[in-house]
DNA sequence: GCATGATCATGC
DNA sequence: GCATGATCATGC
């Protein structure tokens, strides 16, 4: 695993720190990574590792933020479980989430801080914007099985900048007054000073403004702050979850006549022509090279590739590209995903996942048809294979609960029977087949008999399809 | 020439 | 790392 990220951009970096979610350093691998510095061990181990072996820079108490370029600061910051309240409407309380500790900024220079305004003080210089990395503490689990559970990059919004900026003034005044041995966390509302060092005693220090030893302290985020923030990045994920995508729709058109326009412009020419209109530059290497060119010119006609749009999602549509031979037959058969062997035995028909699949869900056919006749597809000139039709097709009915439930109860039971080797075929003259799909032969699926078989899918018959087009006026 | 098994680049 | 969206290869 390479360290994946553009340290120039903010987003890229918060993406990368997302994969670890819901997982462990080990889970990742990363544990047992090389460490990229010779440093000795210090406590403090998982921030340093993700530091370290996650990010791959030296750890440091070096004055600018530890992704200088962007102005972001790493704080990883154990969780603790509290007693859920169901009912609560704080998210934080209801999966029984609470900040473990203060999340510590940056250890106070009093000489320096001494000499500090709030407008270019080097607390928020350093630490206003944050990457928190929230991991739940479990006693006696090493630190790399440690899970990460909230992942954010985060800052302050303005109104509690204003009670920060009143909390820091509060600090600064106290060192300015040479009392900086009487602060106390007590004295502030979110931002604190708290002690730093294995005993306060130990840990003394000269202040400007007096000759009284100071305890050496550091700027935090108090506890009940922090559990604020934990609310907050919840509520922001929650968001994230059910966001939904840009619409492609406007008050002039709706998504459908939009798409039919686009294409309609395109139709009966050529793939060549097509990929010269839209300046596209693609290789022809993989199997699905047409589906990767539609997804192109979507990309350059609507701004995203289709399935990113909210309609796609709402109205659960799929986009499958066809080839036709010159005699209008699909060349190949429609292939879906994968069967879950273990999944499909435990389901009834009425709430199975490919009856949703097909009742619940349209295709947009993108047809292309090849003016000479070809036995692969690679033969073919990219000038033989016209835009013949675009059309959005669902599964009528009375094929989902005829032909395919045949289909899918003879599937089921004779997985159930443990036979993997007599499923349906296309000669058995339904409306689908199954059918090998996975890397290679090799590439098993695990069976609710626990032995392991070739992954294999529902196929949708090139015959079937064909009438389907055709249906299609 | 079709049916079926095998395979592959790509994107997330 | 693996599923996806497809096409390729082969045997009858």
């Amino acid at each position: 695993m390479d360290y994946n990220y553009d340290k120039n951009n903010k987003e890229s970096i918060e993406q990368y720190a997302r994969k670890l979610l819901n997982k462990s350093l080990n889970e990742l691998n990363i544990y047992n990574r090389e460490y990229r510095f010779n440093n000795k061990k210090s406590k403090g181990r998982l921030g340093q590792t993700v530091e370290e072996s996650y990010f791959g820079y030296r750890v440091n108490s070096k004055q600018e933020a530890d992704f200088d370029e962007v102005g972001v600061e790493l704080k990883v910051c154990p969780l603790k479980n509290i007693k859920k309240k169901p009912n609560s409407n704080n998210i934080r309380e209801r999966l029984g989430y609470s900040a473990k500790e203060r999340v510590v900024l940056s250890i106070i220079d009093y000489f320096k801080l001494n000499n500090e305004v709030w407008d270019n003080n080097s607390i928020m210089d350093k630490c206003e914007e944050l990457l928190l990395m929230f991991y739940m503490n479990k006693k006696d689990v090493p630190t790399e099985d440690l899970i990460f559970k909230i992942i954010s990059l985060w800052k302050p919004s303005q109104q509690d900048l204003k009670i920060i900026e009143s909390d820091w003034n509060t600090i600064v005044s106290k060192v300015k007054d040479g009392k900086a041995h009487e602060i106390s966390e007590g004295d502030t509302m979110y931002l604190g000073a708290c002690t730093k060092g294995s005993t306060a005693e130990k840990s003394k220090r000269l202040q400007p403004n007096s000759n009284i030893l100071a305890p050496q302290r550091a700027f935090s985020y108090k506890r009940s702050y922090v559990d604020y923030i934990i609310e907050d990045l919840l509520r922001k994920e929650q968001y994230k979850k059910f966001k939904l995508a840009k619409s492609l729709s406007d008050e002039y058109m709706l998504f459908d006549q939009k798409i039919y326009n686009i294409f309609n412009e395109i139709v009966n020419k050529s793939l060549d022509e097509i990929i010269k209109v839209y300046s596209i530059n693609r290789q022809r290497k993989a199997k699905n090279f047409i589906r990767l060119v539609i997804d192109d010119v979507c990309k350059i006609a609507f701004g995203d590739k289709l399935d990113n749009f909210e309609e796609f999602k709402k109205a659960n549509i799929e986009i499958k590209t066809i080839l036709l031979k010159p005699n209008g037959i699909p060349k190949e058969s429609m292939s879906f995903e994968q069967i879950d062997y273990c999944e499909i035995v435990n389901e009834e028909w009425n709430t199975s996942t490919i009856r949703n699949k097909f009742e619940n869900k349209k295709h947009l056919w993108i047809i292309f048809k090849s003016k000479i006749n070809f036995k692969k597809q690679s033969e073919l000139g990219l000038d033989d294979i016209l835009l013949n039709k675009v059309m959005l097709w669902n599964m009528p009915i009375a094929d989902l609960d005829n032909s395919m439930y045949k289909v899918w109860i003879d599937t089921t039971n004779k997985i159930k029977q443990g036979d993997y080797n007599n499923f349906i075929k296309i000669s058995n003259g339904e409306i689908a087949h199954i059918r090998p799909k996975g890397k290679d032969a090799n590439d098993l699926a695990l069976t609710p008999q626990g032995t392991k078989e070739r992954k294999k899918c529902f196929w949708l018959n090139s015959k079937y399809i064909k009438e389907q087009i055709e249906k299609e006026i």
